[in-house]
DNA sequence: TTAGACCTTAGAGTATAGTCTAAGGTCAAG
DNA sequence: CTTGACCTTAGACTATACTCTAAGGTCTAA
């Protein structure tokens, strides 16, 4: 089949499919007499599997050791696989329990503004931002990624 | 103060003091003869504010709507303030929610996995992540971001 | 045979938020 | 008068994962 068509049956897009490919994912089986990729079944199975993995929250390197178990499973141990997901399980949490800090000072912030018509003077969100001794921020922790 | 003190007192570095100016968040009230950026107080107490709204997780472009009416209260109204506080605990929830989803399908595929030095020949997460069939995923949102 | 859908490439652009570099100027202490 | 810490600028680079563009070639159906 071709890139559209693969695209189509992979849930990603062809621009997604070239990208993956330049990023040494997934590469056609074949090209056709006029160049065009040309993708096997087999090919398919690869594609839904980065998808997978990409759904699951992998990044695009994880998904690259991933294949390569899968690419050659005797030549790796069932740990090689569990290491990678273990940690995302421990970064995963760890991201949560960030935003759960984060959602706690939010609502401090916002449950104490009475967020209507009244000139913005005494806001207490701006206020609460302003003020050094202010009691929302519970840590001083430096979010290095957004948090949204 | 130098921009070398400013950072030390706000937590932030020069460098990123000098990026903020380029966005327009924060500018030195004036300039030594030598051309060094020289900030007052007040600059310190922005410096701090900007801090403050990012560790709470807003976005450059959230702290510079804060900035806006902070600078001019009696122009703004609370709603103003509230409205972003109220979007961002919107999204740091769904943000969270989404997490837990992709926590719950790591364990599935983690927990099924022996993770021994055993050969990967049948390791069920790359069997969970292969087969199109598998009950480890729970739906096919399309994470947009990287999930950590 | 021609319109339209599809394919090709290299390379640039998007988003966010910094982070760093090079080449040079300033300033206080010893 | 020199050393070292600090400052200046424009602009390039990092990270992640796409997303799109331009300019052109291919294929299929009416």
């Amino acid at each position: 089949m071709k890139i559209g068509e693969l695209a189509k049956q992979s849930g990603l897009t062809a621009h997604t499919l070239r990208f993956y490919e330049k990023q040494g994912l997934i590469s056609p089986s074949t090209r056709s007499q006029s160049n065009y990729r040309l993708y096997s079944q087999q090919d398919l199975s690869t594609a839904k599997f980065i998808k997978r993995s990409r759904t699951m929250g992998f990044s695009l390197e994880e998904v690259e050791v991933f294949l390569s178990i899968r690419a050659d499973k005797p030549a790796h141990i069932c740990a090689d696989a569990k290491d990678i997901a273990q940690q995302k399980i421990i970064d995963v949490q760890q991201k949560i329990e960030e935003l759960q800090q984060v959602l706690v000072a939010l609502h401090k912030l916002s449950d104490a503004c009475c967020g209507g018509g009244e000139s913005a003077e005494f806001c207490s969100i701006i206020d609460a931002l302003d003020d050094s001794e202010n009691t929302v921020t519970s840590n001083t922790t430096n979010i290095q990624e957004g948090v949204v």
